[in-house]
DNA sequence: ACCGGTTCCGAAAGCGTTCCCGATAGATCA
DNA sequence: TGATCTATCGGGAACGCTTTCGGAACCGGT
């Protein structure tokens, strides 16, 4: 029980601050300030953890000196041996792990890559990270993955904490709601090099990977044209992604090219969410003279709108026929199965690194950006199939 | 162009490392070591990383000393208000970002938390790292997130990974593979709390996060019993986990509970690989006495058990029954939909890194252990019902 | 015997923080 | 009017590592 120094009251003692190792008190009562010595500091805060190993334990054992071991350990030149060869034993015997923090802190890098996706939940971007991954970790580095959730905010939080954490470089993919890349300026102005993937915004002075959406969806839609499909509606992507433009296009263009009308109210966004997905289905599904095709933007998209045909008893691909874009694994087990264009995923996640490193170890001056585009495959399923059980 | 100094030859020069800020050089042709000073040292090495903004930064221009900016930002007392509002408006001005390494170092901290899975393809891992970053992000705490891939040896890569991350604290999932904990004495060593959840060995001292795998198991035998399936067989999973055992034994306790045998030959085991789970369904279809129904470990094999059922034109659940386990949202979408058990995956984050953090912040003597078990929830789909269509 | 060169190693600065201590000026108290 | 307190701040060590620099010991050649 603390009592005030000056009126001995009990009750009405507020702490307020630690100053010098001692806690710092007022009394509400007499509005008195006091410090008194933490005697049970040890008991408040309790450091658990305890020592681990470092290049000084070594070179204590050894009696050599820290410059010494760390020559050992970095495998650098300028050290007999003998000397390497039982600092290293002495290191494997203690199971010694260099202090990253410590290691980061001097040579100004902290091996370790940013990721920032919309989501993991469905299989595309895990799929990316460890493509990533694989070139990654042989090389020493480590991935930070960062969830926007599709929210603006939480991706500009995420850029503050990669910032922080001193990343070397970073992989992006914005969310629906990106409207600019503002947010990533300080890391071109820190020199981290930024890589942007499958979701890029344009205007961007940054290297990129993407896939020929353009073409895949031209494909994916003049697939469906050929099976017979006429009344082709699209579920398009919020209007600041390219690969919402570029698989609109496509669309549009492969409309054109068989001379088909481009009829706007066929036409309607999704968010990216699945209720939003949903609710574009319903709507296009609730229309009097009712689509025979949908185009989705993605397979989570085309995923739900199927899921709402199947609800409405609509057959599908006799009614409606799908093709969506992915080729997540669900899109297989979908009965029937989904038609979709299948991306390279590893090969991207490996790609956008690849220019990643490529960018660190380039001089500033000399180094040119550059766009990377991976071709998509048409994987045919049933779910496109309109024509065929029809005639 | 380097000259050797002794022989001028040009063409066999080999780089033999940097010695006090000098090239060193070595002549092949004849034999000779030099020593040369490295005028282009700045086009070579290019230092693209600029200067980020420290406290010494804002410190020189508001003429404080850092102790003083670190004060306020720390949000200490011992401050004068308005020195701190000076501090804390030019730090918000300048994008202050405060270095987690340096930070980490000086406080024996990193404020990152670790996270071992096996895989983060299927949706489960996602969920529960989801469930997790909930918890730890608004804490001020990160996620580095390590793939073992199934793999024992990797696995044992990620701890050292870990270890050398400094990382605060341990969530691990275990692969198929793992026979035992060892390779986690070393943060118990040094102090460090490590949290197993769903897939954990048993004599392992720690708190775990698990479900009812044995009521669930249970639960789902019994369902199928209830819709005619007499000849059940169990994919199960290594001997291992304590998932494998638990569902194995509910299992077998809800056949004897209803008096039927036993068959060892109806439980066959996975190694959680695609290809194995694939190969157990298709022994357990070309046995002479076909099952009629199959209780699987998971979600994943499950499916891949339906897909070589449906490639065999199997009628499900007509012929055979399947029940699965985790609700993987591709259960839903297969055809017919997959009777399974759903587990809080959300929950089973939340927990874990819950009684991390308990632990963390708890003294290494008064700490106790704990085992918080979860329910899992039976979820009906057409692949269970049996009898239903037989009647 | 001297000298240039080589080999190996230790000392020390620095990376960006935190935090403990001591210092100072002003306020307050007896 | 000292003496004690308080409010505020600066100095500097420490965290574990890298890296530069200088120096001692030793080598062979003249």
């Amino acid at each position: 029980m603390i009592k005030c120094v000056k009126c001995n009251e009990v009750d009405a003692i507020a702490k307020a601050g630690i100053v010098r190792g001692k806690q710092r008190y007022h009394c509400e009562h007499c509005d008195y300030y006091f410090t008194l010595p933490l005697v049970d500091a040890a008991a408040e805060k309790t450091p658990t953890r305890k020592h681990q190993t470092t290049i000084i334990d070594i070179a204590r054992t050894l009696q050599v000196s820290k410059s010494t071991v760390s020559r050992a350990l970095r495998g650098h030149a300028d050290i007999n041996p003998q000397t390497r060869q039982a600092i290293l034993e002495l290191a494997k015997e203690l199971d010694y792990q260099p202090n990253l923090l410590a290691y980061g802190l001097a040579k100004n890098v902290s091996l370790t890559i940013g990721i920032i996706v919309p989501e993991f939940i469905n299989s595309f971007f895990p799929y990316v990270i460890i493509g990533a991954q694989e070139i990654a970790n042989p090389r020493g580095y480590h991935i930070l993955i960062c969830q926007s959730n599709e929210s603006h905010a939480i991706e500009i939080e995420n850029t503050k904490v990669l910032m922080a954490s001193r990343v070397d470089g970073i992989l992006a993919s914005l969310t629906g709601e990106t409207p600019d890349v503002e947010h990533f300026r300080k890391f071109e102005k820190a020199g981290i090099p930024v890589v942007y993937f499958n979701r890029v915004c344009d205007n961007v002075n940054a290297s990129k990977v993407i896939v020929d959406d353009y073409e895949g969806a031209f494909k994916g839609v003049e697939h469906l044209i050929e099976n017979g499909c006429s009344k082709i509606a699209h579920i398009a992507g919020p209007p600041n992604l390219m690969i919402s433009k570029n698989r609109l296009q496509g669309y549009v263009n492969a409309l054109k090219k068989h001379n088909l009308t481009v009829d706007e109210s066929l036409i309607v966004r999704t968010n990216l969410t699945t209720k939003s997905a949903t609710d574009c289905a319903r709507h296009l599904f609730s229309m009097a003279d009712r689509p025979d095709a949908v185009f989705c933007l993605n397979d989570p998209a085309a995923i739900s709108a199927m899921l709402v045909a199947k609800e409405l008893k609509i057959k599908i691909p006799d009614d409606v026929a799908f093709v969506g874009f992915s080729d997540e694994p669900a899109a297989a087990l979908m009965e029937p199965g989904l038609t979709t264009l299948a991306q390279p995923t590893n090969e991207i996640g490996k790609t956008a690194i690849g220019l990643l490193f490529d960018q660190m170890n380039a001089s500033r001056e000399t180094f040119e950006h550059v766009t990377k585009i991976l071709q998509t495959k048409l994987i045919v399923r049933k779910s496109s199939l309109h024509g065929v059980t029809k005639i």
